[in-house]
DNA sequence: ATCTTCTTGTGCTACCTTTCACAAGCGAGA
DNA sequence: TCTCGCTTGTGAAAGGTAGCACAAGAAGAT
């Protein structure tokens, strides 16, 4: 189980894993990879395909064990485990996040919260006390932080990502609009709201310009 | 300028835009692919194929100018008009998303907000009043919105999106863990901030794998 | 005018992802 | 036990995307 796995497959797995939970929690015992592509906006040939990288977990003929398929998407994403996570920032992003339930239902503990801003520090938001960012090493040592969600203004952020990689955070999610450069082995994935935005933008300006093409 | 240009491409051309916008400030007036694509983080070969797709903007030898280009991919994105945002859900992302003063620097205005909660309906959130979804319908139209921003609780985002289209969004950035179903000619963004985690527990854990394997 | 240096634009190649199509396998019913 | 209906798992084909390598072109020096 050496091979390359590919970000849209690694997505489309979580999805997947949504959606048996959903079906679990409705005491469905099985399911096909038609209704799991349809109900996740994909094929029924690329969801047997997905899986079929890790091993066979379906009955011909049948379907799939929900149950069972749930546990094992569980253990190939890593999320029998809980997680520990530090929200760097806690400007409007950062204390949406650190209010968000379902962080906590879906194995993600947020531990520690970051700012540098005098007024912040000390003050509590959602069971989470803000720290200073000098505390940021040994808070990250202590508790076992794996995970860094970067919530900052761009300018600190390239900053605060490299220091939550020397503390040994393992993984950066970026909500800051910029391109972090780390080191390979650390995972970042980009949240930039801005880029989908204008991405969002160029479509409907493209749809435009057909249609008057057409006219 | 017919072929299809794929979302990566897009994405890619937001962030030369944004590295072109940072360096026109600084006065610089020449660029070459090579330093524009180490500041986005890809190859210079990259950049010079993104932007062939849509004309030569580059001298040989020299480089792109800067102020140029930018307006250029200004255009490409359909960035020369500004565009009208509604935000669909006042809750913790929500209300952050009001907050966000990149927005209107971007292009971009919010010029609505609605709530299901009548606690929240008619309070006012950086300048932008909250309404009741009964007005949806009739303030898009009138204030003329294209993109709706999803930022609903996960059962009512389908609802909100279909409400969205029916009132003339063109376009929905989706907040919601949930694979929306729309029509075709709508586009659609996710920003799911859970997928994104759990893709990256799975490059930890798998990471945390190889290293047991090979020690 | 010619040479040198530099960087673009692009055909070609290699790789990767998705889709197709079907044999293999499972259970139910006769 | 045999057949039928259904769904998986997968090799092969198709379709896309990214990287390579180099000719074409531009500016400045000699």
């Amino acid at each position: 189980m050496a091979r390359k796995i590919s970000d849209s497959t690694v997505r489309r797995l979580s999805r997947y894993l949504r959606r048996l939970r959903t079906l679990d929690r409705q005491e469905m015992k099985v399911v096909s990879s038609r209704e799991l592509a349809e109900s996740t906006g994909t094929t029924a040939a690329q969801v047997r395909k997905d899986l079929s990288h890790f091993g066979s977990f379906g009955k011909r003929g049948q379907g799939y064990a929900v149950s069972d398929l749930r546990v094992h998407l569980e253990e190939i994403l890593g999320l029998t485990r809980r997680w520990r996570v530090a929200v760097l920032g806690v400007g409007k992003i950062g204390s949406a996040l650190l209010g968000y339930g379902f962080f906590t239902q879906r194995g993600f503990d947020v531990v520690a919260a970051f700012d540098s801003d005098r007024s912040k520090i000390g003050r509590e938001l959602a069971g989470v006390s803000v720290q200073a960012l000098s505390e940021l090493e040994q808070t990250f040592v202590d508790r076992e932080i794996s995970i860094a969600i970067i919530a900052t203004p761009v300018e600190a952020a390239q900053k605060a990502a490299n220091r939550a990689v020397r503390a040994g955070a393992q993984a950066i999610l970026n909500f800051a609009p910029i391109k972090l450069r780390l080191p390979p082995e650390v995972a970042v994935r980009e949240m930039d709201v801005t880029l989908e935005l204008e991405g969002l933008c160029y479509l409907v300006t493209e749809a435009g310009a057909a249609a008057e093409e057409t006219e």
